[in-house]
DNA sequence: ACCTGAACACCGTTCAAGT
DNA sequence: ACCTGAACACCGTTCAAGT
């Protein structure tokens, strides 16, 4: 009678990886149902636990949404690296397998990236600016070196990386707005490669 | 007595246009408390009405939210076609002009332009997809001027104009997500113009 | 340390009923 | 046509209390 609360629980609810539990499961609905179907009480109900049993691990919603964004920033950033270093040495080919990395990435994950480029209404927290900044040291890596070796069109570089950064965003959030179809994004982003290498010719 | 709801009525609520007083006010909200403060409830009490009454104009939240951002789409689409008629004749003067532009009204207009781009989860409503078209169009208007002219960058030209218009949101959601300091926008359109004009020479 | 249970002040949505 | 008032099923958040 006191384990009632056990009923579906292969997992080690209760014990231990509550916040995990609640993190994984929140990735879950945001996908599926979207970030208003997103409830505290829900996630407290699918884990087994009381609706007030999360506040340990979260003070509250947004501070669930910034952890989740968060996780976002870590995990595309770690999939860019991988493309990117699975790309070869060809800059354009990298710079290829970049951007089709992030444009995939928000095609599967549409509602995260919105809540990750969410209008920051207060401060960010600490965590959630580190992550961002993995984010953007995963591009700025392979920019930097793509302009030593004199790839790219010239301009500031610092500016020039940022550009790149928000062209790939903007493909993005156009793609998942439903403005761009999914046959389009190929193109897109061939054009934006070719705009940014050195056509030195 | 059953005057009590006129007590700040020197607009015409209760006859005739609690739509726009609504729509007003949630735009108000949305900028100064962003949109998880923007209740329905809450727009009801501000008009001096009941909490039922808006129902009749917008069927439910998500209603209005789509009448919000058709609006938008709207105002930004009649600034951008301002802007570029001020601009002159000279069409990088144009693509600087619209990129200020735009990402001006990104900086203002934060959660607004947010709410424009946000995922669709399901269908969107003809009146939204038609404002969306207005704001395409005023931006394709530009660049096909200036492409006919031979001003830009070669490649296939609608994949250019949609890359160009990904550039704008880009650079507004970075900025508006507080990744580029405001110090840097005009720095970022700068190069973003470079880039899509054809350096002749 | 981590969680429960009750409570508070809100929501969106529905629906019969009023004018 | 447009609006009211009560009702329903939810929320997030707080807090004393349990183990």
């Amino acid at each position: 009678m006191q384990c009632y609360r056990a009923v579906m629980a292969d997992r080690p609810y209760h014990h231990g990886n509550l916040r995990a539990a609640l993190l994984a499961e929140a990735e879950r609905t945001l996908r599926e149902d979207g970030i208003d179907r997103l409830s505290l009480r829900d996630l407290a109900r699918q884990a087994g636990v009381s609706h007030a049993a999360p506040r340990r691990h979260f003070p509250d919603r947004q501070a669930l949404l910034d952890a989740l964004a968060a996780a976002g920033f870590l995990r595309l950033s770690d999939e860019l690296r991988a493309a990117i270093e699975d790309a070869g040495d060809d800059y354009e080919a990298q710079l290829r397998a970049a951007a089709t990395t992030y444009i995939r990435f928000a095609t599967r994950n549409a509602a995260l990236l919105e809540l990750m480029f969410a209008a920051k209404r207060g401060e960010q927290s600490a965590a959630l600016q580190d992550a961002f900044g993995r984010l953007y040291a995963a591009v700025d890596g392979m920019v930097r070196r793509a302009q030593q070796a004199g790839k790219l069109q010239r301009g500031d570089p610092d500016r020039l990386r940022l550009l790149l950064f928000a062209t790939m965003q903007g493909i993005a959030a156009l793609v998942t707005s439903g403005a761009v179809g999914s046959g389009q994004v190929d193109g897109l982003i061939a054009d934006a490669v070719t705009l940014f290498t050195k056509s030195s010719g």
